[in-house]
DNA sequence: CATGAATGAGTGTTCATTCAT
DNA sequence: CATGAATGAACACTCATTCAT
């Protein structure tokens, strides 16, 4: 009973491990790649000893895949949340959705996992699985039903859904990318800020949007 | 004599040697990344031994840049060529161009190696930097004289070039990604064809160009 | 509380690694050379894996400065000592540090390192310039000083500190070579014992020293 | 018979390649170490391929054991012959010795045969044997007559000759080794001339010879 | 449960040696 | 005879994983 109540430190300590425990790797993976990154410095982060990791987890890889599981699907889910109940035009929700997704995931540390994941995907291909569905096709999905809602309200006119998503995603994969990968920051001086290159990317996509080349 | 017409099977080979190496290393790398790959195997693949393979490069990292090189930076300088003789508008040049490195570039096998260097960038600084350094570079380069030539003509209006360079790429590159990471080969029914979607792309920032925001 | 008294075999095991490894490569080293020891070997003649091998020493090269400090550099600082401590004439001293080296040093194994240090010096300078500043350079000053003292004692007469140092110095190494190297290890009847050879030699020089030629 | 009287170039090349091989083997050989000193290297200081090389030496160690055999049975016949008509006292003889050794054979490219020899000899057991044999033997009993025909003309006395042998020679080696040896160039500013050590050493040992202590 | 000492498979690179030309 | 392309054994070092304590 006094353990339900008030579990000692330990004890506490113990039940949290695998989190601390996943914590540690995701920085470790994020900053210099699964292959970089051993096994020993993941626990040393944690505070435990080596074996101890490979209590929780049978082998690095499973870590990894934990760790992918453990922070990839919230995101998602709360976009679509927001969604339902903005108020405003669909112009207006689009450039919303993809300015908040830069900031809230994009530009976060988190965002280091689509990396991982984009890079190791041929090493862990259930993980690739796994990223497509939980992931890539819940976002599509609700990128193209504003998109669709877009259209029926007379908004949005003359497009191809399936591009069109796909235009709204590949300059946030892009920045994303640069971001995590050393070959894509180019050093050139004037490096523009993402947000303003999402906002002005954003603007492109609704004009064309909302513009009937065929008239 | 006849030696001076037609060289021996020895020497024959040795002239091929390199190419087959660089081949067979190409393949490798594209599909398992650089570090997954084994100096042996990309030996093995070309019909050689280990030791041959280091008769040609003098180490794993060198037979990666030879693959890039003849690879990735040959398509690049090859456009800057066409860039210089085109005829027509800039805006004709620009669609030509982006249709161009997908249909000789991006489509083909050899853009793994972009997926690949972006995503091993991390683990291996020099393969980055000589990245950056030929191929993202010239690159960027070429498309700002496109840009800023088309400016002078009085072609394009009022555009950051940075941005616009950068909203050239990403598409290109969303789509690099997508070919060779199963965490992006979105498995959806309607898969879009590459080829449309760049033109679509294509469309879009050369009416953004063409129209003043302004105005 | 018998982990307090009496650690653990694992426990027990751990602090003699290092001394069981050191005495492996002394051995092996001295036996078949710095280049021709193999890390594996010295591992199995201590017991244990290659990998722990690396465990204990970071590199073969480090092992070697590890077996080097522990069989040279040591001998050579206990002599410094003794010298510090000696009640005697400097002629007494003389004669006994060389004797004593060859004893405690130049008769022992551990004098093989000397002549690994020679022979190999040229394939790996790092080691060479550490026997240079961990060895030889503290066993000359200790000599020099000696030699000096000597002189202000008004013991020694007219000598040139630096020839003579190395004419106290010649014979040992020329023995540690011969010990060492079959190729002068002179299999004549009359082999003569090395310590008579040494005490010849001390008397030889301290003889020269105390006699003032000039006279 | 033309052969005989005028062979072409070619043929005369040809029958030098073995001397050309060797004098280029001793050089790097002397230089670089045993080991450090790669088969295709003095193929190429020869001018001529790998391949040649092993036309004419079976392998490596073959060459090796040429290059010792070649160079290091001179030196010593050439000194038993000038003692035989040495005209002088035999302080004088030994003293001319030490120093005409240094001179003719020390202090040249040769000596580092020695060197060479000392340092390999655990891997060319025969060798050590054969230069044991043909050389440090040889001029020991040299050495040792010349002690005995002074004792006999009744100008050294009291004197082990076994001992005095060694003390004659120990120091020859001790400065060839350091020749050859990073590992004892002791870079200490007063670095002294060998010729001055030797001089120095010489007449040590002639004074300690001409003198009887039991007086 | 936790530890960390021990393991050993795995890999880039070198170089003596061979042999087809 | 001469060449030099090709070979493959050898070796230091790393690190995920195990298991005795």
């Amino acid at each position: 009973m006094s353990n339900l109540l008030a579990p000692q430190k330990r004890e506490r300590r113990k039940q949290h491990r695998p989190g601390e425990l996943l914590e540690a790797a995701l920085d470790l993976f994020v900053d210099k790649g699964f292959a970089a990154t051993r096994a020993e410095e993941v626990a040393a982060k944690a505070g435990v000893s080596k074996g101890t990791l490979f209590l929780y987890f049978p082998s690095k890889e499973e870590l990894f895949k934990a760790v992918v599981r453990e922070n990839v699907v919230k995101p998602v889910s709360e976009g679509a949340l927001e969604v339902a109940n903005f108020k405003g035009s669909h112009a207006q929700l689009l450039k919303y959705l993809m300015l908040e997704w830069w900031r809230r995931y994009g530009s976060t540390k988190a965002s280091g996992i689509s990396k991982l994941i984009i890079s190791e995907a041929h090493t862990f291909p259930d993980l690739a699985t796994f990223y497509q569905e939980e992931v890539i096709e819940p976002a599509m999905n609700l990128l193209k039903s504003v998109l669709e809602n877009g259209r029926k309200a007379g908004e949005f006119k003359k497009f191809n859904t399936e591009h069109t998503a796909l235009a709204v995603i590949a300059p946030m994969l892009f920045l994303i990318m640069s971001k995590h990968s050393s070959a894509l920051c180019h050093s050139g001086a004037s490096q523009p800020k993402p947000e303003d290159f999402i906002a002005q990317h954003a603007d492109l996509i609704v004009r064309g949007l909302s513009f009937d080349p065929s008239n």
